[in-house]
DNA sequence: CACTTGACCTGTCCGC
DNA sequence: TGCGGACAGGTCAAGT
């Protein structure tokens, strides 16, 4: 669940809360979550401060002192949720309807800092993951070999689109754009909501698209990513911020779990169907398949 | 090689 | 009420 715009807001997040804090003590549960040694833990983390925290794809990187970052994938219910010296969550805090008292059942990763705060990696479906690895290591791992531009980057143009598309030339539209290696942070969501603002259908295959198709569809994603990151997201069960908070951008979907409701720009009823083995909302009437 | 499906997990919801 | 099964969706491995 968190794609692009959710993890780029937890990124801007954590990079106004954690530089310059000094690891004091790291507990983690299984290796599924947290697959380092826990000697490699002790000598790379602790006592190391926080650098810089940033964003590649879905992937989040806070880089230590060490030489050492984290690498961390939320895949679909992880959270990373900082917590101020003597805040709790829970009842009485304002983001209490998604986030209780922490640690909790998900809760994977706990990183005490030495000033009192804390940062917890929560994940109930244990999907994700948070590593410890070199920072010079990072670009070969086999992910940021192969992962597609950033969608929101200066030299991402229609034409790149259309060319990194057309690897995928043979399969459906929805599949191609969810393939990270051809557009890096697209997920679900925000897949259904461009190809509804360019007026595509998901099952299309890309080899049918036109010039037109690629430009409206370049130019929706962009929009519909822009738009999410500036209302911190979405969130529908599991998703929040860096402090505990939930995006709004679902209030402005056109489409995603509208399933039933009226297309915002034809009032014909929006339909749920399954295309690329997900979960597929879209107009009717303004997404027609092609023959 | 290109593409599709299943596995990984847990919680929730729906029908019987 | 309880229970089984479908579903949620990011990514990789396995299968066609």
């Amino acid at each position: 669940m968190p794609e692009l715009p959710e993890v780029e807001t937890i990124r801007s997040g954590l990079s106004r809360l954690l530089p310059g804090r000094q690891i004091a003590a790291v507990r983690f549960d299984t290796p599924k979550s947290f697959p380092n040694a826990p000697a490699d833990v002790e000598a790379f983390m602790t006592g190391a401060q926080i650098v810089a925290v940033a964003r590649r794809a879905k992937v989040l990187l806070i880089e230590l002192s060490s030489k050492y970052s984290l690498v961390i994938h939320l895949k679909m219910t992880g959270q990373l949720v900082f917590q101020a010296p003597g805040v709790h969550f829970g009842a009485g805090h304002p983001n209490d309807s998604l986030v209780g008292p922490l640690p909790d059942r998900s809760t994977r990763v706990t990183v005490d800092f030495a000033d009192g705060s804390q940062l917890f990696f929560n994940d109930q479906r244990k999907f994700g993951w948070m590593r410890l690895m070199p920072t010079a290591e990072i670009p070969q791992l086999d992910f940021f070999k192969k992962v597609g531009p950033e969608p929101l980057g200066s030299d991402f143009t229609w034409q790149v689109l259309k060319t990194r598309l057309l690897r995928r030339k043979n399969t459906n539209v929805k599949a191609a754009i969810l393939d990270q290696s051809v557009v890096a942070g697209v997920g679900n969501i925000y897949a259904d909501e461009s190809l509804w603002g360019a007026k595509i259908h998901p099952a299309t295959i890309v080899r049918e698209l036109s010039d037109k198709d690629f430009k409206n569809l370049h130019k929706s994603l962009q929009a519909i990513l822009r738009l999410s990151i500036e209302k911190g997201g979405s969130t529908d069960k599991h998703y929040v911020d860096a402090e505990g908070k939930k995006g709004s951008y679902l209030s402005f979907a056109s489409v995603f779990r509208r399933e039933g409701r009226p297309c915002p720009r034809c009032g014909t009823t929006i339909i749920k169907t399954r295309v690329a083995g997900r979960g597929t909302h879209i107009c009717p009437h303004c997404q027609q398949l092609q023959a």
